[in-house]
DNA sequence: ATGTAAATCGTAATCATTCTTAATTAGAAA
DNA sequence: TTTCTAATTAAGAATGATTACGATTTACAT
């Protein structure tokens, strides 16, 4: 996802263009990993002191709400990254020291098709954890 | 796992049997799903009505440490269950509205097994959400 | 039965997240 | 360009889950 699919988005469902979302939708543009948002708050204070905690959490929640973002929970933490380019469904292998993702193309639920008769399937979360090549 | 086996980890540990630990883990053994912190801390406050948070949550700790319990993330709180008999590596379906759980003897890390070559694979996770046929 | 380390209680502190109210701002309309 | 209005934000209080801490109680080895 980049910022000009990001605000077509934005735009078309109806949201104001405002610096201090155009700055957090860089961030995440420029860095490519998953952040918490204390992580986002710390960076974007250097630029707006006075950001607070609901502008980051609500725009988080729009963001994710529209697709922009993708959020999943690591060690107890809600952490936030851009939205893959990749519009096929996958899951991801995530670095748990630097954050970073690689896409895993392959999904278990294709396996799963007629292994749950009788149950209502709403959701499914699949994540690898470990360390990448750069940080092994 | 039933109160035995607990216990026999628990002893193997050095832990001594207290009458909370018991209740608490009776608790688990007879009601088998997901329960929050706060669940388990109403139930046995009508037992022990001066329970306080810091023995649930110590225990709970414990008995995930020692293998004992199982722990997981649902909707942004921690759930806890006794863990299951089956020794072989496994995972669940959840049901979103009882909490009960159905085992998914199937593991999609073996069909991955070369596919992260230089990646340091540490942990995974795959989990179904959805309605059991119960509650549908 | 006694001593000691472990366990628990009661409560305060902490951390992430959400809420509230008032002030500010983007973008539409005049 | 100026005005108007709804969306956005700031500041900080409130909430809810979790952890921490000093004082007290309890399990159990001796």
């Amino acid at each position: 996802m980049n910022l000009v699919k990001a605000w077509d988005i934005l735009k078309e469902n109806g949201y104001k263009e405002t610096s201090k979302r155009n700055q957090i939708l860089e961030l995440f543009v420029n860095d490519d990993r998953y952040l918490t948002a204390r992580d986002l708050l710390d960076v974007m204070q250097k630029d707006y002191p006075s950001m607070s905690y609901d502008t980051v959490y609500r725009n988080l929640a729009t963001f994710v709400s529209l697709g922009i973002l993708e959020e999943t929970e690591l060690s107890g933490e809600r952490h936030f990254r851009m939205h893959c380019e990749s519009d096929s469904h996958h899951h991801h292998f995530i670095c748990m020291d630097c954050g970073k993702i690689k896409e895993i193309p392959v999904c278990p639920m294709d396996m799963l098709g007629a292994a749950l008769p009788a149950y209502e399937i709403d959701n499914h979360k699949f994540e690898i954890y470990g360390k990448c090549p750069a940080c092994k």
